[in-house]
RNA sequence: GGAGGGGUGGCCGAGCGGUCAAUGGCAGCAGACUGUAAAUCUGCCGACUUCACGUCUACGUAGGUUCGAAUCCUACCCCCUCCA
């Protein structure tokens, strides 16, 4: 493609969020000749969203920062469906009230990332629950379904990957593209929406929801999809120590969030910083080239960006203090895990994994033991070589407290209550 | 409805009467090496405790046979394939 006329599509080109597009130059050109209206949807199926939905809503971000209006849908109804794709089994059906309060919860993480409001190019947030709670079948069977070939249907990733592996689709699943599809008509004709964005896997169902558009209300809308993120080393992105990485905080602390992004592999610094936080292309570039440990630097500007972005900068600097003073003095941080013990059972004397496992650095007291055998535990930064260490008053420090570590990066504090 | 195949630890996948808490791979944790990176090598990786050739809970569910079952039998549930 020649060099794209509008900001929203250059920008998005330039930082790699394009995977693929449907008549990218005449989107291109809606988007250069003045205010364009795009949604993405999120289904609630979880409490928080994670890493994973980052590149989506860092496309609204920009889309909204290019001068345009971003709508969030909120998948209220299409997640009473699950959507079938990338998924080789059946999602667990959610009930009204989980998805509810998952809504609730995720709503909140987007407006740290957009400006809502009403004007002309603030965000806004809808709930496609408010019209597919409302659908009659048969009136949807006439009025949408006859626009469906299920031939086609069939032939969509979704389904079709599920049908090739043997791994059974439920008819409801089935519906999932059906419903997306019309969501994408309902905002068309309700927000003027034209285009939708969302992850590679949402190819088809973004493109159901042009034709529907198409032979409906006989309108042109648009779709972009972004590609999905691996590491350099193959993985898929956003699995930590705890599982996924969260971008609610009281399911990842924000100094977790932080450590997350300084452990980006030295390959990613640059694809990440372009991804994923807004630092200007050629900052990035130049932090990019930085060799050896200096990119080490890069990796904590990274960290500290994408953290500001998710928590807010106050929480971004105090996780970067922390770290600062964990790993680099190697004192114990403020924003580290903390327990509370009593004078009397420190006094007593309490086993060293017993700790391990309050602080939640091991699951169980075995686990704390054999971190401990294997070498790993360490009591204010000396190794614990005695399995049955007791930690008693005679290791509190100054200011009260016990530091603990498993490994060279998990760390908590005991504080004596 | 009929015939056949299958349900094993976070996942994949062996086992098919004892020595099986269950081979192997992946994922995860830790150690060494480093740069809080990657790659590599090593150890750990159901729970609990006196960490041990100990106890408990586990191989779809419920019973049964047996000194002893993930392994055999019965019933039930679920999935897949083919036929109707």
């Amino acid at each position: 493609m020649t060099r794209p006329a509008s900001d929203f599509i250059a920008t998005m080109q330039d930082r790699g969020f394009i995977h693929q597009m449907t008549d990218g130059p005449a989107l291109d050109e809606r988007c250069s000749k003045g205010v364009v209206v795009a949604y993405i949807g999120f289904d609630c199926t979880a409490d928080s969203l994670h890493v994973g939905h980052l590149m989506q809503i860092m496309s609204l971000r920009w889309f909204q920062r290019t001068g345009h209006k971003p709508i969030v849908l909120m998948g209220g109804g299409t997640t009473k469906v699950g959507d079938p794709s990338g998924r080789d089994e059946t999602r667990r059906l959610l009930s009204d009230a989980d998805i509810e309060q998952n809504k609730a919860s995720i709503r909140k993480t987007f407006a740290n990332y957009l400006a809502f409001g009403d004007g002309p190019t603030d965000a806004i947030m809808a709930d496609n629950a408010e019209w597919l709670d409302r659908l009659g079948y048969i009136q949807v069977l006439r009025d949408i379904g006859r626009h469906f070939s299920v031939n086609r249907m069939l032939t969509m990733d979704s389904v079709r990957l599920r049908l090739e592996r043997d791994q059974p689709l439920t008819f409801l699943e089935f519906n999932y593209m059906i419903l997306q599809a019309y969501d994408f008509l309902e905002l068309s004709r309700r927000y003027d929406c034209v285009l939708q964005m969302g992850g590679s896997d949402q190819w088809g169902n973004i493109v159901n929801g042009i034709d529907l558009t198409r032979r409906i209300d006989e309108r042109q809308l648009y779709g972009l999809t972004t590609p999905l993120i691996a590491t350099a080393s193959g993985a898929k992105m956003g699995k930590t120590a705890s599982g996924a990485v969260w971008l609610n905080p009281d399911r990842l602390s924000p100094y977790d969030f932080w450590q997350f992004w300084r452990n980006t592999e030295d390959a990613d610094v640059g694809r990440f910083l372009r991804l994923f936080t807004d630092m200007p292309l050629d900052e990035v570039a130049r932090l990019e080239a930085l060799g050896g440990a200096e990119i080490n630097e890069a990796k904590k500007i990274l960290a500290t960006a994408a953290t500001a972005l998710c928590h807010g900068p106050e929480a971004a600097d105090a996780a970067a203090e922390t770290a600062r003073r964990t790993f680099e003095e190697g004192v114990a941080g403020g924003d580290l895990p903390t327990i509370a013990i009593e004078r009397a059972r420190l006094e007593a004397g309490v086993p060293a994994y017993e700790l391990f496992r309050q602080a939640g650095l091991a699951a169980s007291n075995g686990e704390a033991r054999r971190l401990v055998k294997g070498g790993g535990a360490r009591l204010n930064d000396a190794a614990i070589d005695d399995e049955q260490r007791v930690v008693t008053l005679a290791d509190v420090d100054a200011d009260g407290q016990v530091k603990l570590s498993a490994g060279r990066k998990r760390h908590a504090l005991v504080r004596v209550a």
